[in-house]
DNA sequence: CCATTACGTAGCCATTTGGCTACAAATATA
DNA sequence: TATATTTGTAGCCAAATGGCTACGTAATGG
């Protein structure tokens, strides 16, 4: 399933694409802390919901995005519904930040030294 | 200079923000273009435009977004504006996306060829 | 069987986004 | 000085975002 794009009447030659990316799934800070979440443990919907202040219903757009960009996988065990984060798709956001390493020397200590201490 | 709230009249416990971090910045397909271009090389703002297929007053709002969470500076020399990327502050990005590495031990190998090409 | 629980769907709303046009202002340059 | 160039500002538009309410469906369990 794509996106479908649509005409702007008012400017004929932009057209609008909705765009799912790793990027864009990654842009809101909910949906940076279910990764979170989601990564250190399975979770059904209601549990999930439970750590947030917004609504079931809002929750279930996060993972929508989330998981058309490949971020999340849902299991349906009966009436529930199961997430798990996808963390190696991160991967590619990293893939893309390191890209910029070689310009940030300075930073690079400090990252290296972040590292060290999670390992 | 902090984004201002808004209240909602139809659902008032609820309070948008206008998000201007790092995350929000590369969020965008072109904005990631345009650091990636602004890293290598200084440029003014019509210089910068004649790249892309889009309108100098996008790549304005573009950049306007790009310099709120820090990503671009700008120095204006008469009147011209040499754009500059901060490729520090991707920094924050690669350090979040390093937080789940350790879930994705399988992705880590490639992601390590890919910084040995990059060398 | 019937109540409870888990989730889905639909629609409303304000704001943001990312494009555009039109025109104004300021600075260089011939 | 007059013209060209660079940038700024304002506003339009459709779509997307991120929240909400209301209600419907489906599965579980006493």
């Amino acid at each position: 399933m794509h996106p479908i794009g649509c005409v702007c009447i008012f400017a004929p030659n932009q057209v609008h694409f909705m765009r799912r990316d790793v990027f864009q799934g990654i842009a809101d800070p909910t949906r940076r802390a279910i990764l979170g979440r989601l990564v250190k443990e399975k979770l059904n919907l209601t549990t999930l919901t439970d750590h947030y202040d917004i609504t079931r219903q809002s929750i279930t757009k996060h993972i929508r995005i989330l998981e058309e960009c490949g971020l999340v996988t849902i299991e349906k065990i009966g009436r529930e519904k199961y997430l798990r984060a996808q963390p190696e798709k991160i991967g590619e956001v990293a893939k893309w930040a390191e890209q910029f390493r070689s310009f940030y020397a300075g930073s690079y200590d400090r990252l290296d030294d972040y590292l060290k201490t999670m390992e």
